[in-house]
RNA sequence: GGGCGCAUAGCUCAGUUGGUACGAGCGCUGCGUUGACAUCGCAGAGGUCAUAGGUUCGAUCCCUAUUGCGCCCACCA
């Protein structure tokens, strides 16, 4: 027998094992009830990460356990294409080996394109094989599929149609490396100290004005300056016009309400071509718009050749040099501000003016709004409803047009006579002349704009299939914080739109794993995890278990090894009490000498009975936990479970038992209770530990092929019943008093060897009586010594647990009495503060009534208790069986 | 600038309508190995629940303010 539990055999068995009976397969035609998840689709720019590996566990725990609770449950998984991110992946290959895409050209791109598709979408696909998912496989999708871009496109027609897509000018954020306008979403803000510059501009009739910039570039630009109105500051300025050094362009000087008066000299430069809010002044004020930036990012200005050409970065210091020799630069200061990065490429971003393709968002948003206020649509932690609401309510229009190479080809032509349409299948002749020169749109789709569709793209809309049918709305929607703007939201509002139905119930926002420093995990910092490594060293049971047990605390988790190895020492402890123990010790090697008949109750000693009871909770609490998405809850209470209560109480106390092979009744109610608990036990953690539970699972009765195939379990009565409950609460006593028994062993450092000096006298404190079998119990769990009575001349230590005391006397030592002296100052603290408390009237008046009674009740318990211990001792004496 | 979240044992984290002042894992201390498991067992030490007020008979929990950290949003000149 392996020493400890190898998964490395293990995992590729089960793996295949699951493969082979298609336990992820949906069956469409099933009469049982259906669950949906719809795997939110990784990019195929490298591999997993710690945050799929997290999101994706914890789904794959959900569908397990959805399978046995007798859904028919479909995971679709599939992939994204993921257009900006990929390129730029590609890209950066290229730089490497000394070439650009451009010197590559258009096919040959589209081929190292696809070669890597082909490579990492397996090898994704590989990766969440070996985790244990069981996503069905027959179904995956990929976005750039012909039947997905179809649906892209029908949904992008019907906008177009409707007059929801629009093209026009306006002001975006453009990545000067991607070469593309990117959307609000997609900005990564970081912190910058850059020189806030005051340039002074000559105003008619000798005056002059005091604008605050960190772009003076851009002042090439200006076509105004605006001040606050009611700036009294200004109001002498108000309708004349600057003249702006180096172009020598008069500008006019107008009050706008976007100024903020209190920032720097209350005047500010207005750029419409290069910054959004001046772009909004601007069409406020009928400013012209004047480009002086390029889309490569370098100065545009052919007039100023001395400027002309050179990057932007460089243009800065060289405009402000020549307006300080101008003698306009009057001041410059150090100033924190955030600059907008391209959240794909890290490039500094260049607001300018292009033409751009945007979804009008107003209408689409209501019905996404509505959806979650009526709680229709619930989010996991609550409190990204309201993030998501704000953001719905405030939202703006979406640049959907990216001018990358890689995406969906926005599915417009123009014709030879202007006439412009949108399309599902490529056209050969205008659909209102029939003119055949047609020109297609050069520009593709935000990546999210096919994202967005994924609910039901994945099953075939916009044909009614089977599976969409069956599988659409999909249930819950499970993933990272990050992306509640760029895909939940649009997936809801594209869902609403075009099926008309909320594209899933639930959206469950996972926590996100930072480093151990507490810092985001980046390629960048180098501080990412890979989760397979983790699979290699701690096993695949491992990882999941932590995954789930700490993805869906709604906090953001530092990473913590050893919290994954305790799950592997988990599994190892599973596999050792299963195969170790009951298999090898009790069923003596045949799993046939486990499948006992359910025995008579009356059968029950009251340990197996309080086993049972355990089972009935553990069984509550997963459910509430799977109920709440609160998995850390269900797995926690699973291990303190089948660790402690089963593993280091029940199998210690029926050790003895079994050993008693004259007792047959007693011996087969105890190993019906074991292999029940265990068979229970494994049932609830196989969503969480898939492997090692199916793994333990052959060993017991019951084998089914798969733990895929069993039912979740649920509480019989006779584990609920009030004999049972009694019989919890009497051996909940005797556990507590083995404890304290074996602390006074403990504590005078009596090797165990010598366990005959130790002699214990267990009674009850009411004069009831304690049955032999309890005393028996206890005395088979404590390191002492049948005793007949109390030595001659001793001291007893006593002990006290509930309505159970017991004597202790440790042979050859002086009696020490601290171990009762601490309990009686324990008890007459807790004494002294419930008198206290029940003397005061407010509380006896103002406390509900149960509180007040489970007061008085523990005040009568610490009494009774420390007249026993004082040793005013009373009731019958039973001697230890041992 | 606005909003949200977090500060609980040395570390990482639980703590579900306010009611024995609270637990787990790891780490630490002591004891224990031919009997499923040393990836183990038994026992133990360790917390004025960030700070200051308030509400309440009673506050880790509710309210206010402060400090520190993190995140999101914002027209961030």
């Amino acid at each position: 027998m392996e020493k400890h539990f190898d998964w490395t055999g293990v995992e590729p068995k089960w793996r295949q094992r699951w493969q082979e009976l298609e336990v992820g397969h949906a069956d469409v035609t099933s009469t049982k009830p259906a669950f949906v998840i719809a795997l939110p689709p990784p990019n195929i720019t490298g591999a997993l990460h710690m945050g799929h590996a997290s999101t994706f566990s914890i789904q794959d725990t959900v569908v397990r356990q959805r399978r046995m609770r007798g859904f028919e449950v479909e995971w679709c998984p599939g992939t994204d294409h993921a257009a900006i991110a990929t390129q730029n992946v590609i890209e950066r290959q290229l730089a490497e080996e000394g070439t650009t895409k451009e010197a590559l050209g258009r096919e040959a791109f589209q081929a190292r394109v696809d070669a890597w598709y082909e490579e990492y979408g397996g090898r994704i696909y590989e990766q969440m094989r070996r985790m244990g998912y069981t996503c069905d496989w027959s179904r995956s999708r990929f976005t750039l599929d012909d039947q997905y871009v179809r649906a892209i496109r029908l949904v992008f027609k019907t906008l177009f149609d409707e007059g929801l897509v629009y093209r026009g000018p306006r002001i975006v954020n453009w990545c000067p490396r991607c070469r593309s306008a990117i959307s609000d979403e997609e900005i990564d803000w970081q912190e910058h100290t850059d020189p806030l510059y005051y340039l002074k501009y000559p105003v008619d009739g000798g005056m002059d004005i005091t604008v605050a910039t960190v772009r003076p570039e851009t002042m090439l630009g200006d076509s105004g300056v605006a001040v606050a109105p009611g700036d009294t500051r200004y109001s002498a300025f108000l309708g004349k016009s600057a003249t702006l050094p180096i172009t020598w362009r008069r500008i006019p000087i107008f009050a706008d309400a976007a100024v903020r008066p209190e920032f720097g000299t209350g005047a500010l430069k207005v750029t419409p071509g290069h910054d959004p809010t001046d772009y909004e002044i601007g069409a406020r004020h009928g400013l012209p718009i004047i480009n002086v930036i390029a889309l490569d990012g370098t100065m545009d200005v052919p007039e100023l050749p001395q400027f002309h050409g050179m990057p932007v970065a460089q243009a800065r210091t060289a405009v402000a040099e020549a307006l300080r020799s101008l003698g306009v630069l009057v001041k410059e200061e150090p100033y924190l501000h955030e600059v907008g990065h391209c959240d794909r490429c890290g490039t500094l971003l260049e607001p300018l003016v292009s033409e751009q393709w945007w979804v009008r968002m107003k209408s689409l948003a209501a019905p996404g709004i509505g959806a979650v206020e009526s709680g229709e649509i619930t989010f996991h932690p609550a409190r990204y409803t309201d993030v998501y609401l704000h953001w719905m309510r405030n939202i703006k229009d979406w640049c959907i047009s990216r001018q990358i190479w890689l995406g969906h080809a926005i599915p417009v032509s123009t014709c030879a006579n202007g006439h412009r349409f949108a399309w599902v299948d490529p056209p050969v002749r205008c659909e209102q002349c029939g003119n055949t020169e047609l020109t297609n749109d050069p520009d593709v789709l935000d990546t999210w704009f096919s994202s967005g569709l994924w609910p039901f793209a994945i099953f075939g809309w916009p044909e009614r299939t089977p599976d969409l049918e069956r599988f659409y709305p999909t249930d819950v929607l499970a993933t990272d914080r990050g992306i509640i703007f760029l895909w939940v939201a649009r997936m809801i509002m594209t869902g609403i739109k075009f099926t008309g139905r909320n594209p899933f119930t639930d959206v469950l926002i996972t926590s996100t794993i930072q480093a151990s420093d507490g810092s985001r995990m980046s390629k960048s910092k180098g501080n990412v995890i890979d989760p397979l490594d983790l699979i290699d060293k701690h096993g695949a049971d491992a990882v999941r278990a932590w995954a789930a047990a700490v993805g869906t605390s709604g906090q953001d988790m530092r990473f913590d090894e050893d919290r994954i190895s305790s799950y592997q020492r988990f599994a190892n402890k599973l596999w050792q009490v299963t195969n170790g123990f009951l298999l090898a010790k009790v069923g003596n090697g045949s799993v046939a000498d486990l499948d006992v008949h359910p025995p008579k109750p009356e059968t029950l000693r009251s340990e197996d009975r309080w086993m049972l009871a355990e089972l009935a909770a553990v069984v509550r609490e997963c459910d509430a936990g799977f109920a709440a998405f609160r998995f850390h809850d269900a797995v926690e209470r699973l291990y303190d479970t089948t660790w402690h209560s089963f593993c280091d109480w029940y199998v210690e106390i029926i050790k003895l038992r079994l050993a008693d092979a004259a007792d047959h009744e007693s011996r087969r109610a105890a190993v019906w209770t074991a292999v029940t608990t265990l068979d229970t036990l494994l049932r609830l953690l196989h969503p969480f530990m898939p492997f090692i539970t199916e793994e333990c699972a052959q060993l017991l009765p019951n084998a089914a092929p798969t733990l895929q195939q069993r039912s979740w379990p649920e509480v019989d009565a006779l584990w609920s019943s009030d004999e049972t409950a009694a019989a919890h609460h009497e051996i909940g006593e005797a556990i507590e008093l083995v404890q304290r028994i074996r602390a006074l062993g403990n504590a005078q450092r009596v090797p165990r060897g010598a366990r005959d000096r130790i002699r214990v006298v267990v009674r009850a404190a009411d004069g009831k009586g304690i049955s032999r079998h309890i005393v028996r119990l206890i005395g088979g769990l404590v390191p002492a010594a049948v005793v007949d009575g109390r030595e001659r001349g001793s001291t007893p230590v006593v002990v006290v647990s509930g309505r159970l005391h017991a004597e202790v006397v440790i042979a050859d030592t002086a009696a020490d009495a601290s171990a009762t002296t601490r309990q009686i100052g324990l008890l007459e603290a807790t004494v002294v503060r419930l008198e206290t408390q029940l003397a005061n009237p407010e509380f006896v008046a103002g406390a509900p009534a149960r509180v007040v009674d489970e007061s008085r009740r523990r005040l009568q318990e610490a009494r009774d208790q420390l007249e026993v211990l004082r040793g005013g001792q009373t009731g019958e004496r039973t001697d230890v069986a041992g």
